[in-house]
DNA sequence: TAGGCCATCTGGTCCT
DNA sequence: AGGACCAGATGGCCTA
C-alpha cells in the first residue's frame, strides 16, 4: 500500500466518518457557573449567540472537510485518468512508472508521432516508387529544446507546446522519440514496424 | 542531505 | 448556496 495512503488513513480517518450535519466532537456549551435570575436572560442571549458562533464554526469546518473530500476524489479521478493514459502508452522494459509530467509529454509526443506516421504513410501511398520513409529516426530537438524535425517535412506541426511549459524540455523528455540504443525507435510504435 | 515527486489541505474564484 | 476547478503551501517518501 502506498505509504501516502496509509498516512492519509492515519491522519484523516476521522475527517469524514460522519455526515455533515452531525458532529460528535461538537464542544459542549453548558456554562459551569450558576448565575442570578436577573442575568439569566442576558446570559441566555449571550449563550445563544455563542452557541450559534460555535455552530457556524462547526458548519464551516464540515463544509471544509466535505470540500477536502471532494478535492481528494477529484485528484484520484485525475490520477486514474493518468493511469489509463499510461496504460495505452508503450511500456518501457524497465517498467519505470512515468511521472505525471512525463506521461503527459510522452502522450503528446506519441500522438504526434502516430499522426506523422499516418501522414507520411499517406504520402508514400501516393508515391509508390520511393524508398520507405516513415518517421525520422532521430528527431532533433529544436532551439526550444522540445521540437524536432519531422523527416524533412515543413508542414507538419511538430510538438512544440511543451516549449511553453515551464521547467520542461529536458533533453530526456524528447528522448522518448529518439532512437533508443537498446530498444530502437520502433519500440515507440508497437505494431507498426 | 538536497531535490524531485506526490498527496493532501486550503482559500479563492468561477459556474450552475 | 454549493460544487468544480485551480494554485500555493506543506509534509512525507525516495533516490542520487
Amino acid at each position: 500500500m502506498d505509504p501516502v495512503y496509509s498516512d492519509i488513513d492515519s491522519n484523516s480517518c476521522d475527517f469524514f466518518p460522519h455526515t455533515d450535519d452531525e458532529d460528535p466532537r461538537s464542544p459542549p456549551t453548558a456554562s459551569p457557573h450558576a448565575s442570578p435570575p436577573e442575568q439569566q436572560q442576558q446570559r441566555k442571549r449571550r449563550r445563544g449567540r455563542a452557541r450559534s458562533d460555535a455552530t457556524v464554526q462547526v458548519v464551516k469546518k464540515n463544509r471544509r472537510l466535505k470540500a477536502n473530500d471532494r478535492e481528494r476524489n477529484r485528484m484520484h479521478n485525475l490520477n486514474d485518468a493518468l493511469d489509463a493514459l499510461r496504460g495505452v502508452l508503450p511500456a518501457f522494459p524497465d517498467e519505470t512508472k512515468l511521472t505525471k509530467i512525463e506521461t503527459l509529454r510522452f502522450a503528446h509526443n506519441y500522438i504526434w508521432a502516430l499522426s506523422e506516421t499516418i501522414r507520411i504513410a499517406d504520402l508514400q501511398a501516393g508515391k509508390p516508387g520511393d524508398a520507405p520513409l516513415l518517421l525520422s529516426p532521430a528527431p532533433s530537438p529544436g532551439s526550444d529544446g522540445c521540437s524536432w524535425s519531422s523527416g524533412g517535412s515543413s508542414s507538419s506541426p511538430s510538438p512544440s507546446y511543451c516549449a511553453s511549459s515551464p521547467g520542461s524540455p529536458a533533453p530526456e523528455d524528447y528522448g522518448y522519440l529518439q532512437p533508443d540504443p537498446v530498444y530502437g525507435f520502433h519500440s515507440f510504435l508497437p505494431g507498426i514496424y
